[in-house]
DNA sequence: AATGTCGTCAACCGCCGCGTG
DNA sequence: ACACGCGGCGGTTGACGACAT
């Protein structure tokens, strides 16, 4: 049997979207709020999915969403993100005043896929192109790629019974261990969006997750993190890039 | 001007996690 | 512990416009 089909797709609309189901769409939510989604549309008198009307919604009609480009610190700052949290783009969108989550999908694959490679940067890891990656990233699209594990493990966190790694200076022979590992290169953790603040440190490090707003979550396993001696208690760091350093 | 190709983005699909009974 | 319903997420598709030939 499976799961029953979350709307009676013989009697919906698909496809676009007209000024008077968007109309209606908001005119119900201004009333009544979002929620309830399943059963907004038969309330609100539209013949469209319940998924379908939360998507136009977040999506489009939101009232808070930022139209028009994207700024190049929003694709210097969605880029870090993605480094951090890998195709999460929910949790990117987040840290995005303004924008969705499918926007900055579709604004990656087309957009800045294409600029990491111009710096040859793979898109996946983040890190320089191989040669070998280089061919892989001139190979044709439709030939499939598996897709690359997650990168958040590529930047190991910073612990606070590990000490604080030296500057990043420790020159660039950065990429390897002395196990011949390639190491994980440092991360920014400036991730507004606009130029810093005087005052703000940039040296020092920060909690990511904490940062992210996850502390508390699955992803972050902090603990007393408003506490002022609570970088002993199991806080997760990161380091900041140097100037000029990508990631 | 007609046709083909490429880029963009709104929308759909299917899966997953969480809350609830 | 389990099943179910729902919202949310990420991957993918397809329509459409811009540009090239």
């Amino acid at each position: 049997m499976g799961r029953s089909p979350c709307c009676e797709k013989e009697h919906t609309n698909k496809g676009a979207w007209t000024k008077e189901e968007d109309q209606r769409l908001i005119a119900y939510i201004r009333v009544n709020g979002e929620g309830c989604w399943r059963s907004l549309p038969k309330a609100a008198g539209l013949l469209r999915c319940g998924k379908s009307c939360r998507l136009r919604w977040m999506n489009y009609l939101r009232p808070d969403l930022k139209r028009g480009n994207f700024t190049d610190d929003e694709d210097e700052l969605i880029i870090r993100l993605h480094s951090l949290l890998g195709n999460k783009w929910s949790l990117i969108a987040g840290q995005l005043p303004g924008r969705t989550d499918n926007e900055i999908k579709n604004y990656w694959n087309t957009h800045i896929k294409r600029k990491l490679l111009s710096r040859g940067m793979d898109p996946h890891t983040h890190r320089p192109l191989t040669p070998v990656d280089g061919a892989a990233a001139s190979r044709p699209a439709h030939i499939a790629v598996p897709a690359r594990a997650a990168p958040p493990t590529m930047f190991a966190p910073l612990t606070t019974k590990q000490p604080p790694m030296e500057s990043s200076s420790d020159d660039g022979s950065s990429g390897a261990t002395s196990t011949g590992e390639p190491r994980c290169p440092d991360l920014n953790l400036d991730l507004s969006v606009g130029p810093p603040a005087a005052d703000t440190p940039t040296s020092h490090p920060v909690c990511l997750c904490r940062h992210l707003g996850l502390r508390g979550g699955a992803v972050c396993s902090c603990r007393q993190a408003d506490s002022p001696g609570s970088q002993g208690g199991g806080f997760r760091y990161f380091r900041p890039l140097e100037e000029g350093q990508y990631i």
